[in-house]
RNA sequence: GGCGACGUAGCCAAGUGGUAAGGCAGAGCUCUGCAAAAGCUCCAUUCGGCAGUUCGAAUCUGCCCGUCGCCUCCA
């Protein structure tokens, strides 16, 4: 499998350093505010590349970070007088609810930084003791210029970046572009101690101490370290700058990747642009499934455009595989003729858009192609048959279904104590008695008063009718 | 100012040297009393523009135009 390596800039093929073991770390979430559809589209891609590695007989540890202390989070709890662990929790608790609704499996491991306090002062004292960091006013910080690979990841180098760098008034640091790594409290600030003073993790070491606890005590490196695009400056670039002086053999990650940006609505989210929408949001106005279809449809490193006009052609698409799939016999084992192809699509940098066109293609030919090979690719994917995919979605009729009906057909049926359904079925048996008589004209007038009451009919192949709210 | 990405049909989008996937929308046909649903067929002589390299370019090079992102918290 040939995958891009932000660190290389290249293709390369994927080769796990221990196999068959894989080591993947996740920058996951800062719980201080909503998630979004940035979210979720990059903990879908690497939902499914997780899925993907352990089709390939790989044998998984997957660790996802929660980053449950920020400067965000205690500046929300000064405003609304919350608990900050209180804001984190209810945060982190929605991120994860929505997560679920998309299918997204869990991590191996879920470690958060507050419970791996020891460790990353253990590391910035490691840190300290090579020179690599300093202790000063504001706290324990970072010296940029002592690490020589500094911006080799982000493609950036120092002379640059100090010349576009904005002076922080309130800091201690010797350079601009030293960054904290633990940040002395405040009166009323959250703290835990440490050699230097009480305090708390600056942001990018939780993610250098808890990967190489969980992942590579013995500092050789881990197989994957991934995230937003959004995250190689200065997020990444930091993480080995802690992380590489004190490896055996860096780099720190043999593979960076990074998962393309959304947008929404053709502009960048941001919610002083008021084009932000909560993923709990997002997930109550379309199915999760069609979320997932539409992120998989475009590379997972480009940037994607989230629209509801996107969504809707999404939505539409997951509909053709639900009814084809309804339709194809639940035959035994798979024909083999699609594995192949989705294979070879994702072993190209992970070519998602291009598996959903056989995975279309393989569908339209009903004659050879055959569930349960459908099934296990779409499984791959991330979209599990449910039970809505064995009838029609069971979508609700509307609230004003009956007076609808009794403005309609309140002369034609008794309506007195019937359900929805007993008063479809009447309609439904006076309009089979007028087609038996050929009196078009009359059932077509029937169909016609229940479309305007919220149901639509259809005569199906073997002369029954069905019907479905619209 | 520095770094980078992208520009392919009405919309979304794959394709990175060998002659334009797929989805949505649209059109026609089949089925149907008519619809609906489904299936079949059609739908870019052309890939932002201009020049160049090449037997051959959407793919490589140069310039131009346009959109967006990162450089500050960000998936």
């Amino acid at each position: 499998m040939k995958l891009y390596n932000t660190r290389t800039r290249a293709l390369e093929e994927f080769k796990p350093l221990k196999p068959p073991h894989v080591r993947i770390y996740v920058c996951g979430l800062t719980p201080s505010a909503e998630a979004h559809a940035g979210h979720a589209r990059s903990f879908l891609f690497f939902d499914v590349l997780r899925r993907y590695l352990e089709h390939l007989r790989y044998d998984v540890t997957f660790v996802q970070n929660v980053t449950d202390i920020d400067d965000r989070s205690i500046e929300r709890a000064k405003e609304t007088g919350e608990h900050w662990y209180d804001i984190v929790g209810d945060y982190y608790a929605s991120f994860k609810e929505s997560m679920r609704k998309l299918g997204v499996r869990e991590p191996d491991e879920e470690p958060y930084a507050t419970r791996f306090i020891p460790q990353i002062v253990e590391m910035i004292g490691e840190l300290v003791d090579k020179g690599f960091a300093y202790v000063s006013k504001g706290g324990v910080y970072y010296r940029v210029a002592k690490f020589r690979r500094y911006g080799a990841l982000s493609g950036r180098n120092v002379k640059d970046l100090e010349a576009g760098a904005r002076v922080e008034v309130d800091e201690f640091k010797d350079d601009p572009l030293d960054f904290a790594l633990w940040k002395f409290a405040k009166p009323g600030e959250p703290t835990w101690p440490s050699p230097w003073g009480d305090g708390r993790p600056g942001w990018h070491i939780e993610c250098s101490a808890m990967s190489r606890a969980l992942l590579d005590p013995p500092g050789e490196g881990f197989d994957i370290h991934g995230g937003g695009a959004d995250l190689i400056f200065p997020h990444h670039e930091n993480e080995i700058a802690q992380s590489e002086p004190l490896m055996k053999k860096p780099p720190m990650a043999n593979f960076w990747l990074h998962g393309g940006l959304v947008q929404f609505e053709s502009r960048k989210m941001s919610k002083s642009l008021g084009n932000f929408e909560p993923l709990a949001d997002l997930l109550e106005r379309f199915d999760p499934q069609a979320i997932r279809l539409a992120f998989l449809q475009t590379g997972y490193s480009k940037v994607m455009n989230f629209t509801d006009e996107s969504m809707a052609a999404a939505n539409a698409g997951l509909n053709r595989i639900k009814e084809c799939w309804r339709g194809l016999e639940r035959g035994e084992g798979r024909d083999g003729s699609l594995m192949p192809r989705i294979e070879a699509a994702l072993d190209e940098d992970f070519n998602t858009a291009q598996a959903l066109s056989e995975i279309f293609g393989y569908i339209g030919n009903p004659k050879t192609a055959n569930r349960a090979e459908l099934t296990y690719v779409l499984a791959l994917l991330g979209i599990k048959p449910d039970d809505s995919w064995l009838a029609e979605t069971p979508r609700m009729l509307r609230a004003d279904f009956m007076d609808r009906l009794h403005d309609e057909l309140g002369s034609q049926v008794s309506l007195n104590g019937e359900t929805p359904e007993g008063a479809i079925a009447q309609v439904l048996r006076l309009r089979a008695r007028a087609r038996a008589e050929k009196d078009f004209k009359e059932s077509d007038r029937l169909r016609d008063a229940l479309l305007r009451c919220g149901v639509e009919l259809r005569d199906e192949q073997g002369g029954e009718t069905t019907w479905q709210p619209v």
